[in-house]
DNA sequence: ATCGTTTATCGTCGATTTACGATTAAGGTC
DNA sequence: GACCTTAATCGTAAATCGACGATAAACGAT
């Protein structure tokens, strides 16, 4: 085992807990059906979970299972109207992992006009 | 089974490839080890993998399954130097997602300054 | 008190993920 | 040709995920 014995580069500090943190954002969002979930919650405020059953077209518990999966990761919220419950969005959760993606894939193109 | 007759609000497109393509993305991401992959690329270019071993410290095997996945998904590539394999990020795969994030989780706070 | 609506939970199943060691492949170097 | 370094692949085991039906819980309405 040899590598290349000098460094190029500056090793990052490697936040292990940061990159904890946005993984589990990730993976929160690492279904279609969450994703689909969060953009509802987006272009609405606010949506009555036995809705989101029959927008999703999975069966109940299994949206359920997705919907607590969001909440557990801080994405959504869930007030009790019984005997709904309405799920908001919560932006302020997705923060980190938004700020991740400006930095890894800067808006503007990949630096271009340096 | 009755839920609101009356929608609220208008259901989104539901654009089905969108939604899957966004959580291929996060898909990609939803892993500490993959995370610093991509943190230790945008910081510095290109590593050569066997560096990416060291840095991750996780076994050989698991970290070019890790870097297979990233590759699978279009975020980085790697090319060939023999006997090593360099590998840089691809901003533009993850384009789509950085913007749902932003769109999402918009930048300015959620809307403090209306 | 009984029914109806909605949501959460349980149990189960197959598929997928993650991790590792061992092995293979592909070349450069001596 | 016999090594060395590096990366990918194989085989395997444990854990997690995703989906469903069935059931439970909670409460308002009748």
């Amino acid at each position: 085992m040899h590598s290349s014995s000098f460094r190029i580069s500056t090793a990052p500090p490697a936040n292990v807990a940061e990159e904890h943190l946005l993984a589990g954002l990730a993976k929160a969002l690492a279904h279609p059906a969450r994703v689909a979930i969060v953009r509802m919650l987006q272009a609405n405020q606010t949506w009555v979970g036995c809705d989101v059953v029959k927008e999703i077209g999975l069966a109940q518990s299994t949206t359920s299972e997705h919907l607590r999966i969001l909440k557990a990761a801080g994405v959504i919220t869930g007030e009790i109207e019984r005997p709904r419950v309405c799920y908001s969005l919560n932006p302020a959760a997705l923060e980190p992992l938004q700020r991740f993606m400006n930095e890894v894939a800067p808006p503007s193109g990949p630096t271009i006009g340096k």
